[in-house]
DNA sequence: GTTTGACTAACGAACGTTCGTTCGTCTAGA
DNA sequence: TCTAGACGAACGAACGTTCGTTAGTCAAAC
C-alpha cells in the first residue's frame, strides 16, 4: 500500500530524471506498482504533483537561508550559505533538480512565485557579500551581484557530478568553492 | 514559403523554450504559417529534427575550440577558449540550449555521442590548464579537473542572465570569469 | 513556342497510439 | 459496518506520422 507521500517522492524522481512533460502518469503508476487510476486516489492532478515537488525545492532553500547564523560577519554568512546550498542539492537532488529545471512547466501563477523567491535566495548571496565588503572580510573590490551568480552557477551544477564517494569531501567542495569566488 | 532551414531554426527556438517534448509537431507548425504534415516536406521526423539542432550545437562548440591558437601558453589558450564559449553561447543561443538541456530526449546511440563530445571539450579546457601550470602562466597549485568544471558551469548558465545590453561587455565577461576561476 | 515531366511545398483527412482524467465497483482493514 | 485505496473501463483530446492530392516552378523535349 502507498501513501500520499510515496507518491510525491516517486514524481519528484521521474521528474528530477525524465522531466514533468517526458513523465506520464502511467508510468508513475508503474514505478510505484500500480494503476494511472489508482494515483488519483492520492493526489488532484499531476499539475498538483508538480507543484508540490517544486513547492518543497523552494522550501529547502528557504530553510537553508534560516539557518545561517545572524551574527557572523559577512564572509562567514556567505560560506554557511555556501556549505547549506550544497548539502540541500547533494541531500535532496530530485526535489532541488525539479525546482530548477521544472518550474517552467508550472502555471503562470505558480511559475511567478519560483522567480521571485530564486530571487529573494539570490538577493541573500549578494547582502552576504556586500556586508563582507563593508566589515572587511571580504576584498573591496568583490562584485556582489556578479559574484553571486557565478556561485549560484556553481552550486545548481554541482549535482551533474559531484559524488558523495569522489576525491572531495562536501567540506573541501566549499572551501573550493569560495576560494573560487572570493579569494 | 519556408526552406527546410527555416524549418530547423524555428524548431531550435521552440525546442529551447518549450523542450523537446514541450514542443508539439502541430505548434511547430503554427509558429511557421503551416500544418503539421506540411514539416513532413522538409523533414523525417521530430527527432531527427532535434538531432540536427543538437548536432550544430556540438559543431559549434568543436569549431569555437579549432579557433584558439596553438602556440599561445595555458593561459591564453584557457582565454581564448573561455572568450570562445562566450560567443558561441550568446550569438547561437537555441542551439546551445537545446544542445545542453535537450540532448536527454535523443535515441541512446545519439545521446552517447553527444556526451562523448562534452567530455572531449571539457578535456580541452582541462588540458590549457595543465599546460598552464606547467609553462608558468598559471598558478601552481590550480586544480585542472576542479577548474574546468567550475568554468564550464559559469559559461553554461551565462543565457540564463547575460545581455548584451547590460553592465557588462564580452570582454568585461571573460575577463571576469577567468580572474574568478583562475585569479 | 509550346508541351511535358520532374520537383517542391503545402494541403486536409485520417491513422493508431498515448495522454490526463473520471467514474463506478470491489475489497481488505479498522 | 464503514472507509480508504486500488481496480478496470472508458472519456475526449492531443500526439507524431502517413496518405493521396494539388498548385506552382523550371528545365528539357518536341
Amino acid at each position: 500500500m502507498n501513501t500520499r507521500e510515496d507518491v510525491v517522492a516517486a514524481a519528484g524522481r521521474m521528474f528530477a530524471r525524465y522531466g514533468y512533460q517526458g513523465t506520464s502518469m502511467r508510468e508513475l503508476g508503474r514505478e510505484l506498482g500500480l494503476l494511472v487510476s489508482s494515483l488519483y486516489s492520492h493526489i488532484g492532478s499531476k499539475q498538483d504533483l508538480l507543484l508540490e515537488v517544486v513547492a518543497r525545492g523552494e522550501e529547502l532553500f528557504g530553510a537553508s537561508v534560516k539557518r545561517v547564523p545572524a551574527g557572523a560577519n559577512g564572509r562567514e554568512r556567505l560560506r554557511g550559505l555556501v556549505a547549506g546550498h550544497i548539502d540541500v542539492v547533494l541531500d535532496h537532488r530530485d526535489e532541488v533538480r525539479t525546482f530548477l529545471n521544472e518550474a517552467r512547466s508550472l502555471a503562470e501563477n505558480h511559475r511567478a512565485r519560483v522567480v521571485e523567491a530564486r530571487n529573494r535566495y539570490e538577493e541573500s548571496f549578494r547582502e552576504a557579500i556586500r556586508a563582507g565588503v563593508e566589515d572587511g572580510s571580504l576584498r573591496p573590490e568583490t562584485d556582489a551581484a556578479l559574484t553571486a551568480i557565478f556561485l549560484l552557477s556553481v552550486l545548481n551544477a554541482l549535482d551533474r557530478w559531484f559524488s558523495e564517494s569522489g576525491r572531495l569531501s562536501r567540506r573541501e567542495l566549499a572551501d573550493a568553492v569560495m576560494s573560487f569566488a572570493v579569494r
